[in-house]
DNA sequence: ATAAGTATGTTGCAAAAACAACAGAAAAGA
DNA sequence: TCTTTTCTGTTGTTTTTGCAACATACTTAT
């Protein structure tokens, strides 16, 4: 184990909270192993059974997916210190459904969960902790996708901007407020066309619903 | 604790694989509070802080989400030994983004979960298996939700219903398959028009992409 | 300050989706 | 079996979206 790996590690939100020691001698509870990949290598494969959750070390991986055809997607590109595969790890019996592929020569670090998980781990004190970073990822992710899942799940690029800016509205307790995209970015997260989505915007200020100027935004009471 | 309540525990992911003493000396664990409501009761509202998990043990609960303007949204139907909040609950410092509603006279149980995953959890021999299908139900979410995330950030219906249907194939490694879905829930699924959908999928037939006969389907090679 | 690059708003057009309405097929119930 | 209901496909119309192109405003770097 190298210290860079470590300072990945550190870094990462599966370790956080946990010192450098702490986490070298947990390694060897985890069965973790050290991987290398050149560049285009496959670190796992659409079907795999995983039960092992992976953290990238140094260069990086990207996930994609294949479909029927051969076409082929990227889903994420995941740097030092981050994690890939938790949820098919954390869940029984799921099968791989995507691909992971070294985007440039990369080091992983895959670390069994089943010890983690089956056994009580009162063995190490910070397996508790690791537990519960654990379970703080899988439940953010959720939360994240969750609200992603209700603005994709409305019809239109109008009612798609007004599930999220509404949310965003109530989650900051104020009618006005900024967001933390350009309209590109905005565009891109609701899965709309960005030129439709500004036309949807400056109706909306013409009706009257909501004012805006750059990223920052005010909805009216109607 | 009443009989019917372990039951409907026993049902529920979260205690699968748990015997009924054992749950039975869990609860006390977990703090857990056994609360009644009349129907139109708010459970848990908007913007509560939560620690706790839920679980239905009579009658329903309604997880609803309200926006900026008072349109109300149900989001999902919480039935006896189904769960609620888990992710609000896992995730740290996440106010609750959605109201949960009496759907009906109802009783649910309310169990915190820091002292699960705070301390090393050796007291009881079943906190590992707790843990552990907690884990497993945040995953499957997961996967679940980012399932769907793939196929409704395609743009159009064609795309959202190929992306289904291939990904289906190969999760069944075959070309042609069965859908657990008729017209209607499908479309639902995908977020589309059924009629729109129904249309689109005759156009992919002629066009050879794709056969099909009520919920079964065969994809071509192209 | 100027120039180059980026972000945003606007428009027209073509393509696609939603909507509504209906017909035939299939399934469920009497 | 016959009737009723549900499901699926089809078509025409209206609305919305995506796309392309461009103008303007705003940023950034020189």
């Amino acid at each position: 184990m190298e210290p860079g790996d470590l300072s990945a590690l550190k870094r990462s939100r599966l370790f956080s909270g946990i010192g450098e020691e702490e986490i070298e001698s947990m390694l060897t509870c985890l069965s973790a192993e050290k991987r290398s990949y050149k560049k285009g290598e496959y670190v796992l494969h659409y079907g795999d059974p995983v039960s092992a959750v992976g953290v990238v070390t140094s260069g990086s991986v990207d996930v994609i997916q294949e479909d029927y055809w051969g076409n082929r997607n990227l889903v994420a590109e995941i740097l030092p210190g981050q994690t890939f595969a938790e949820s098919y790890a954390c869940a029984e019996n799921v099968p791989l459904g995507v691909s992971v592929q070294a985007a440039q020569d990369a080091e992983v670090l895959l670390m069994n969960l089943q010890g983690l998980l089956t056994a009580c781990s009162s063995a190490c004190a910070f397996h508790a902790r690791l537990i519960r970073n654990l379970v703080s990822l899988l439940a953010s992710k959720n939360l994240l996708m969750n609200e992603k899942l209700t603005y994709l799940t409305q019809r239109s690029t109008r009612e798609k901007l007004l599930a999220y800016l509404s949310s965003e509205s109530m989650r900051l307790h104020a009618s006005d407020f900024s967001i933390p995209f350009n309209r590109q970015q905005l565009a891109d997260y609701l899965s709309v066309d960005r030129s439709a989505m500004s036309n949807e915007l400056s109706k909306m200020q013409k009706e009257g619903i909501l004012e805006y100027r750059k990223n920052h935004f005010l909805l009216r009471q109607l």
